[in-house]
RNA sequence: GGCGGCAUAGCCAAGUGGUAAGGCAACGGUCUGCAAAACCGUUAUUCCCCGGUUCAAGUCCGGGUGCCGCCUCCA
C-alpha cells in the first residue's frame, strides 16, 4: 500500500506522487486575525499538522506554509471599535493562535506569511492579471473577470450559469458581471490603505493567498488545506486567479477537512456560535482535545459536545495506561528469554504487533485516516494486555515488546497525541496533589487501619469533593485528579 | 432554484466488492472492607427503505425517505 489521497475533483482516491520529487509543498489557509481562535480553528489546523507529520515520517521534505489575513473589514471595524490601530488586533488573536498551536502540539509552519508583507507582490500580481485581461480595474477598485476563465467552477463543482449571482453586488461596487470579485478595493480616506496604480486601497481577501503560495511554494504544489466553508468561493477564486497568473496548475490535492458543529450549528465567528480555543483549553487537556478531533476522519463533520470530550478523554486515558504499563515491564528487570527464542505468549503478540503495524499504516496510507488507526492502537493495548496475563509477571520478549513500544512511538510522532513524546509521557507518572488533598489521604488511612469504615468512606467523599479520587492498592492509597486525562 | 455531502449497535466511530475495527456506556467476572482503578469477557445474522449488477454489496448502479452543508464573511 502506498499513500493515497481524495481527490474531491474527481471524487476519487489517487495515488499520491509529489511534484518534485522527495519534496512537498503544502499551504494551509490560516485565521482571518478578527477575532480570537475556536475550536473549530484549531480542529483545521490539528488535521494538517496530523498530515504534516505523517509526510514526514513518509521522509518528504515539507516546506508548511500558513497565512494570517491581518486585514479585512472585520479587523477594521474591530480595530475602530476599541480604538486602535488594526494591527494591535491582529497581532494579539496571532498571538492567541501561537499559543493555542503550541499547546496542542501543532509543528510550527516554516513561515506565517502575513497580507500586509505581501502588498507590493499583490499589486504586481493583479496588475499581471488586468494585463492577461483577466481582470479590470473600476471606480478603484479591480476585479477578476469570472468569465474569462472557462475553467471557472471545476473545484466546487459549480457552473457559472447556474449561481444565483444576482444577490452580490453591493451599492457602490462597479462589476461587470455579478460574478466578478475583488482583487483589490478601495479605501476611504479613514480606512488603512496602500498604494497601488488604482489609487490607495487594500487587497480582497482571495488573492492574497494566491500571491503567497505561489510565492513560496511555486506555481503548481502538492497540498492546500483549510476548512470545508472555504471550498467556494474562496478556493475557488484562489485557483482561478492562481491559474489564470501563472499558467499552470495550481494545487494537486486539497485537504478540506469537515466543519465543527456546536448543536446543530456550524461553529462560526460571525453567528457568536463557536467555543474560545482557551475556554475549552481551561476544561479539558490539550491532548484529550487533540485526541478528540482526530478520532474522526478528518474530512468529517465532528460535533462539538462537553460529554464527547469526555469520553475522550476516558479512551485516551486507556491508550496512555497501555504505554505505561509497556514502560513499565519494558523496564521491570524481568529475565528476558534469549535473544532469537519467543514464548508461546510471545509468539502470539509478536504476530499481532506485526499486524497491528501493517494495519496502522494501511489506515494512515488511506487518505490520512487517523481514526482508522487509532483503533489499530487500542487493538494493540488490548494484545499487550492479554500477552500479560497470559506470560505472568516473570517471562520478557524483548523483540516484540521492543516492536510493539515502536509502532507506539511511530504513531506518537505522527499523530502528536503526546507532547513531551512518549518518554515524557512515561516520566509523567506523579500529578501534582495538593498537601490538603495528601493530608486527608493520610487520614483516611488510618481510618482504614483502624478498620473504621465509615470514617474512611467519609474522607473519600470528602476528598472527591476537592476533585481527586482515591485509589487504594496493595502498596497503600494515592490519589489522582478525577477529570480523566488530568494529569 | 442550482450544486454537494451524509445515513453503520444506546452514543461516538472505522470500513469504496469478499462476508461488520475501535472507543464510550451497559452487563457478567477477577480484585476490594465496600469502592475506585485495573484486567478479562459479553453486547449489530447486520449496515435508512425498495429494486438492480455480481459467485459475492455496508461497500457499485437506479429509485425513494430523512438529515445537513454550500451558493453571503467563515477553519
Amino acid at each position: 500500500m502506498a499513500l493515497h489521497v481524495y481527490d474531491h475533483v474527481t471524487r476519487t482516491r489517487r495515488l499520491f506522487a509529489p511534484v518534485h520529487p522527495g519534496q512537498v509543498g503544502m499551504y494551509v489557509c490560516g485565521m482571518t486575525v478578527q477575532d480570537k481562535p475556536h475550536v473549530g480553528h484549531m480542529f483545521a489546523f490539528v488535521a494538517c499538522d496530523m498530515i504534516r507529520r505523517y509526510l514526514e515520517h513518509l521522509g518528504y521534505a515539507v516546506t508548511h506554509v500558513q497565512n494570517f489575513t491581518d486585514i479585512d473589514d472585520k479587523i477594521i471595524v474591530k480595530a475602530r471599535q476599541e480604538g486602535i490601530d488594526f494591527r494591535v488586533v491582529s497581532q494579539r488573536n496571532i498571538d492567541l493562535y501561537h499559543e493555542c498551536a503550541a499547546v496542542l502540539n501543532i509543528r510550527p509552519a516554516h513561515r506565517y506569511p502575513l497580507v500586509t508583507d505581501h502588498i507590493p507582490e499583490i499589486v504586481a500580481f493583479t496588475a499581471d492579471l488586468v494585463a492577461k485581461d483577466h481582470a479590470y480595474a473600476a471606480g478603484g477598485d479591480v476585479y477578476f473577470k469570472v468569465r474569462s476563465w472557462d475553467e471557472y467552477g471545476f473545484l466546487s463543482g459549480r457552473h457559472v450559469d447556474d449561481m444565483r449571482s444576482g444577490v452580490r453586488i453591493e451599492v457602490g461596487e462597479a462589476k461587470l458581471d455579478p460574478l466578478d470579485f475583488a482583487l483589490w478595493k478601495s479605501a476611504a480616506p479613514d480606512e488603512p490603505g496602500w498604494d497601488s496604480p488604482w489609487g490607495r486601497g487594500r487587497p480582497g481577501w482571495h488573492i492574497e493567498c494566491s500571491v503567497m503560495a505561489t510565492k513560496y511554494l511555486g506555481p503548481h504544489f502538492d497540498f492546500h488545506g483549510g476548512g470545508r466553508d472555504l471550498l467556494f468561493p474562496h478556493h475557488e477564486n484562489e485557483c482561478a486567479q492562481s491559474c489564470c497568473g501563472t499558467g499552470q496548475k495550481f494545487v494537486n490535492f486539497w485537504l478540506h477537512n469537515g466543519l465543527l458543529f456546536l448543536g446543530d450549528k456550524k461553529m462560526s465567528k460571525s453567528d457568536g456560535n463557536f467555543f474560545a480555543m482557551g475556554d475549552v483549553l481551561a476544561l479539558f487537556p490539550a491532548e484529550v482535545i487533540r485526541f478528540f478531533l482526530l478520532n474522526a476522519h478528518f474530512r468529517s463533520q465532528i460535533d462539538y459536545g462537553e460529554d464527547r470530550l469526555r469520553e475522550a478523554g476516558v479512551a485516551y486515558d486507556r491508550l496512555r495506561r497501555g504505554v505505561r504499563r509497556l514502560a513499565e515491564r519494558r523496564a521491570s528487570g524481568a529475565a528476558p528469554v534469549p535473544e532469537g527464542l519467543l514464548s508461546g505468549p510471545g509468539e502470539v503478540l509478536s504476530r499481532a504487533v506485526r499486524e497491528h503495524r501493517r494495519r496502522f499504516f494501511a489506515a494512515m496510507d488511506d487518505d490520512f485516516n487517523s481514526a482508522g488507526a487509532i483503533g489499530v492502537l487500542f487493538g494493540l493495548v488490548r494484545d499487550l494486555n492479554q500477552y500479560d496475563a497470559a506470560a505472568g509477571p516473570e517471562l520478557l520478549d524483548g523483540a516484540p515488546l521492543d516492536e510493539a513500544w515502536a509502532l507506539f512511538e511511530d504513531a506518537d510522532r505522527i499523530l502528536g497525541l503526546h507532547r513531551e513524546g512518549l518518554a515524557g509521557l512515561v516520566a509523567v507518572t506523579a500529578p501534582v496533589v495538593p498537601q490538603e488533598v495528601l493530608d486527608l489521604v493520610a487520614e483516611r488511612v488510618a481510618a482504614r487501619n483502624r478498620r473504621d469504615w465509615a470514617a474512611a468512606d467519609a474522607l473519600r467523599g470528602r476528598i472527591a469533593d476537592l476533585g481527586f479520587a482515591v485509589e487504594d492498592g496493595p502498596d497503600g492509597s494515592t490519589a489522582r485528579p478525577a477529570i480523566p486525562g488530568g494529569d
